[in-house]
DNA sequence: CAGGTTATATAAGCAGCTTAACTTTGTGGG
DNA sequence: CCCACAAAGTTAAGCTGCTTATATAACCTG
């Protein structure tokens, strides 16, 4: 088969799915403007990523930058930006008081949901047309892109 | 199966994954050096793009924005640099004045095509672990959430 | 308790994109 | 024939999201 053919075009594609994605959707807006929050909010992907992760709990600065794989001040910026819009709160861990811990305001893990939720209709759509063997090679693959790229630009694991 | 699942988990790791392939790697660099040009060439996703779209033969600036998924100022951006460094080419269509068509540099090609080579690399080495099947579902998928982020981003076809 | 390390935050700066406005060239009806 | 409008590209201005370097506070160890 030819990969080359293939490393190509996704070379092509992936910058170009990327910028797609980064395009702020005026959705996610209306969304947040229904429950009385600012309107002009911008959500990006990296804070998406953030609000996946808290799903499954509390986080620290730390813990989110490495997830999200950004450097801290990055991840620092993204809480500041969803605490300023009233999604998510900070508190000092009483174990160590220099780990500030992320989670969600009272009642903000539904609007959270909803706002994701807008972010995940067109790749939901777009995987319903696969099936679902191609669905798992396709995150198999993005999995293996991510392990590579992070190995060569010096990921220390 | 649990799509949803899926669909998260690629929310985390696409824009993780864009942003270590963003990551300047200074392998690139090395590669131009050596061929007697300045050194401290930054080589972006966006570059890769132009020239592989290249490849396949002069582009005007339009088809460039169109092929890559950016603007038109964009385009010229990313033209300007390739031609600062003197790997592509400007010159006006006979036929239309008004289009720019952008072409190598002669004997630049084959550059090009090295300095593509080492993007490659690490998408290689990823889909080296992947099987046929599964290498052809991965980029079947990218083109389906290309096309539909496209669609929600507002994309005329 | 001095000195080093760790977690976060602040500051400064850069790359890549966007929209808006301008220039040049082409085109089609009076 | 020419004038108004459209199209291709560039220039200008501005924004976002990241980075590194630096600062601050808390923790830990001899």
């Amino acid at each position: 088969m030819d990969r080359e053919r293939l490393v190509d075009e996704t070379l092509m594609l992936l910058p170009t799915l990327m910028r797609l994605v980064e395009r702020p959707s005026p959705v996610e807006m209306g969304e947040i403007a229904r429950r009385g929050l600012a309107t002009d909010v911008q959500v990006s992907p990296g804070h998406i990523q953030v609000l996946i992760a808290l799903t499954r709990g509390p986080r620290s600065v730390g813990q989110l930058a490495e997830e999200v794989g950004v450097s801290p001040p990055a991840a620092t910026q993204l809480v500041d930006k969803l605490a300023e819009h009233g999604m998510v709160d900070r508190h000092s861990d009483p174990a160590d008081r220099r780990v500030v811990l992320v989670d969600y305001v009272a009642g903000m893990r539904e609007v959270a949901s909803r706002i994701v939720e807008d972010r995940r209709r067109p790749l939901h759509d777009a995987m319903s047309k696969m099936t679902d063997v191609e669905a798992l090679a396709f995150v198999k693959g993005l999995r293996l892109l991510a392990r590579s790229f992070g190995a060569e630009a010096g990921e220390e694991v």
